[in-house]
DNA sequence: CATGAATGAGGATTCATTCAT
DNA sequence: TATGAATGAATCCTCATTCAT
């Protein structure tokens, strides 16, 4: 047991490691020995873990991928009205680019890049369901646009990639009253013109 | 003359090659024998034309990045009437990442990854005035909500790459009516609500 | 006494895997990790066995050897005349290279390769006295060519080792005519003029 | 020109190298670093002559085996009669083997190991055919037996090898005398009983 | 006795860059 | 200007061996 639970804090310290050299420097420039080091462990410790470096960018960006969408359901209720909803979730997501910003950054760098296996990609779409389900909703309701859920991503969730990157370059910083005129595009871009 | 128009050549093929396996491996998973190979030329030929392989991307991405907002205000007249200037300037930037998708994935990839310098990222800003300049135009005639430029960009602009990407990979494709959607959401995200 | 049979089994089980995989891969590229798989045991395992991967091959090469002269000189008689002992020894070695090929292959191998200690090896060649007091006798009686030892064994037993080889590697299959044939050429050999 | 002469002789002193240090050490347990610093060229230079590791030991063993022929039927002529013929062709394989030991042991290895691609292995047989045709000669004419090649070499051309290693080892030292018991061994072995 | 986890040392191979021509 | 050969410095990964349990 005590064994078992020290093996998972290294596999965390690896994942963890990972994230942040790969968003220093990317995949092809952060060296397994640089990981490993980061880690504390040596580097053919790695091997005990993952099989060989893409399958340790794979996990890891399906685990990263994975805590971003439990992250953005995590007190979403699906019977919720779809606008007070689409808010929380929206909120939620922010939240996690935002406060989470080397985690979304480490996604956005595998979402833009051919670093990440198709198969990992798919893996991590997966858990958006909610999301989508409640744009259905929203669409038979009359309340959310009846396109493609590919434009409705494009305009409500995905500017908040770009604004997570450009506030990680420094160049400007998303305060509340952003955040809430953010909100306002994303629901206005989405949502039906009455 | 001829002589420098073969250089003029020589260059060319050499960004030209460079986007095309940039865009495939990545940055560091693209070795310079390749991008040579590709362009029909020594390797040692490179270095007589770029410092270092990373001034062959920095300049590669300024390349791309010129030719990018050339191409959105190639027909624009800064005097044109805001909504009018806005859906202009958005329908070229659409075409251009469309059309010109490969190199349009080439400067997502850049913007996303830690593979550009800082000086040639400010650089490449640069040639987007005009659209700033529409912008402020709007905010004062009360067109456009007046919100941070970075606000603008990210929900007027931004989803078109995420549609660009999606689309190269294959998931989904942008007919005439997902395009005329997608303006209708990006302008309903930055317009005044009236 | 339990303990010690399966102590026994151990070992037993490492040295068979151990002829097992160099034959197919080689001394170096054969794993002390694969050799404990394909024996059922822990890597660490192997060191209660054997002092090291050195040792684990010498002990192998003597064990082979060992049951390569036993089986040789089973039913061998000393006071046997000449050419009906040779005979019998013949076949006996001829019938263990070919049925037992695995275990005549780990031999050629550590026979022609730097991969066995030289002390191993003049550990392995002690048991074959028999044969060489059978030629001695020969030569006394005027039957064996009065010939060094190396070259009898050279001409009499040693092309069954590469008649083996040949035939492992599946280029020809020895019959019982071609076994005769053979068993007439090593004796031609050796044999006095008359 | 002075620059193709250079790199046949990096080729040669790689070659060189190889066979020397695989025969003290084994394939595996020959470092290609050891052999870049043996030949006096980087590790990397290696790879302009060869695809790999493996590459480099098929074309040494190939370059050998082919030197090998090559000598064994220098001064040969095929009208030659098969008595005198084959004492030519031996004597010269002899030379070889005891001459060129280094060379004569390379190719025990390689033959007694999985060290060598069946290809490459395949390759290095072709050219014995002036020995094959030979003995179809001898057949017919009723000098050498009739038996399978696989047989005749076995037995007048491979005790050659284990007498080669044998005296590699110290353990022996073959002398004339010595030489020419063995040539009559091997053609009282596969000489037509009159 | 037995083990699975851990590792340091080492090995094959690649690659950005240089240099002689 | 243009090149192909050459290379030293990485980089990924493997493996014999050890150690805590």
């Amino acid at each position: 047991m005590a064994k078992l639970q020290k093996s998972i804090d290294k596999r965390n310290a690896l994942v963890k490691a990972t994230i942040e050299l790969v968003n220093n420097n990317g995949f092809h420039a952060t060296p397994m020995s640089k990981i490993a080091k980061m880690a504390n462990v040596s580097p053919a410790t790695i091997y005990l873990y993952f099989e060989n470096k893409q399958d340790l960018v794979n996990q890891t960006y399906i685990d990263v991928k994975a805590e971003y969408t439990k992250y953005a359901f995590a007190n979403y209720d699906p019977t919720t009205p779809i606008e007070e909803g689409f808010k929380m979730i929206w909120k939620r997501i922010a939240d996690f680019k935002l406060k989470e910003s080397e985690h979304a950054m480490f996604l956005a760098q595998c979402d833009n890049t051919p670093m990440i296996d198709e198969e990992s990609r798919q893996e991590g779409i997966k858990h958006l369901q909610p999301l989508l389900d409640l744009w259905e909703r929203g669409k038979k309701e009359g309340i959310i646009k009846p396109i493609s859920d590919y434009l409705l991503y494009a305009y409500a969730i995905n500017p908040l990639s770009f604004l997570m990157m450009t506030q990680k370059r420094g160049a400007f910083t998303l305060d509340k009253t952003h955040l809430e005129e953010a909100y306002q595009s994303a629901w206005s871009s989405i949502k039906m013109c009455q």
